[in-house]
DNA sequence: AGCAGAGTAGACAGGTCTGTCTGGTATCGT
DNA sequence: ACGATACCAGACAGACCTGTCTACTCTGCT
């Protein structure tokens, strides 16, 4: 059957992918260097992949995924240690080697069409998450859900944005008191 | 003299760099079409700057130096209130038709190099923006000027990053309660 | 008068981009 | 045995990219 077992070339297709555009951007990185790093022919890429948008849309949803994986792995505890642990985690990968920020604020950098695929796809992630942390509020127990769940994503975005673009230190600081602070 | 008068063509090669660039990003947009729109010849374009990333670069510096002139004229009341006039306006601004978030973000994406000159540029206007919330905060008795501009710029980075890509009503009311709360 | 600087139009080079196509090989279920 | 599917290598088309170059015009300073 088709499609029952995933197909190795374009799991490295698409792993290839995700860490090129990723470090140096979807426009920056070519079909052809994609293809020669992975080890894959031209036609194969086509045959899985109609177009390079899909291979993006792939890349978009396959890092959704990956972080859903990630945050499920992480409901051991209350809601609020949950939502501890996400930041937590958000810093320290952060901070690490490698880091260049958001891949999905990255991506809708590149994609100015807000009715695009690639990003609504972003767009579904994004409601994702500002749903996981209203949940997370409200199983906490939280008097204003809804609202500081926005706050949280702000939060979110500025630690993003600041762990590529400024100090780790100061951005891990700042996470750290203003989560303290919205958390109560 | 050279350089004594601004040179027209200058100006509007630009001012059309900047409309194209922060609408549909860096890369997306080539010298062809710009020098097109511009009503400008190649050759002068390449007289004005050597090379597209000077003229990038010319264009982080430049809305660089329009946020401060901004900034400047919000100067009139009392440090606090010239904070709130800043998130005020930034919140006008994102919730306003052709919004397509932080110019310098969403540059930075398209350049992963830290060393680059662009990026450099950004990191500067960024370390001015940090300082700048500093300085406010600490003109205002602010017991924790240093660690709550850091603050001031994660929301602040939420706040561009949410007008670009989330519904902006939510994204206004959060980034007010959340400045309430950060100055207290 | 004459030169320097800024401007114009547009051909050109050399490379890269996405996407198509040809042609051949290997594996697997039936 | 056979057909479908997945894979490989690589040529090719047509567009677009940055940057160079030729050749010419206009303006302002000295």
């Amino acid at each position: 059957m088709k499609g029952s077992r995933p197909s190795s070339a374009r799991t490295r297709v698409l792993e290839t992918a995700t860490r090129l555009f990723y470090a140096e951007g979807v426009h920056s990185v070519g079909i052809d260097r994609i293809i020669a790093e992975a080890g894959v022919a031209k036609a194969t890429f086509y045959h899985h992949f109609p177009s390079k948008d899909d291979l993006v849309r792939a890349y978009v949803d396959e890092q959704s995924s990956l972080q859903r994986t990630v945050v499920a792995t992480m409901r051991a505890g209350s809601p609020r240690e949950t939502l501890q642990a996400i930041f937590a985690f958000m810093c320290d990968f952060g901070a690490g080697p490698g880091y260049r920020g958001c891949p999905f604020v990255n991506t809708a950098a590149e994609y100015p069409d807000p009715a695009h695929p690639v990003r609504q796809a972003i767009a579904e992630h994004r409601r994702w998450n500002r749903d996981l942390y209203r949940d997370l509020l409200a199983a906490d127990g939280h008097p204003d859900a809804e609202r500081t769940a926005d706050i949280l994503l702000l939060l979110r975005d500025g630690l993003v944005v600041g762990f590529d673009l400024d100090d780790p230190a100061a951005v891990r600081a700042a996470v750290h008191e203003a989560l303290a602070r919205v958390l109560g």
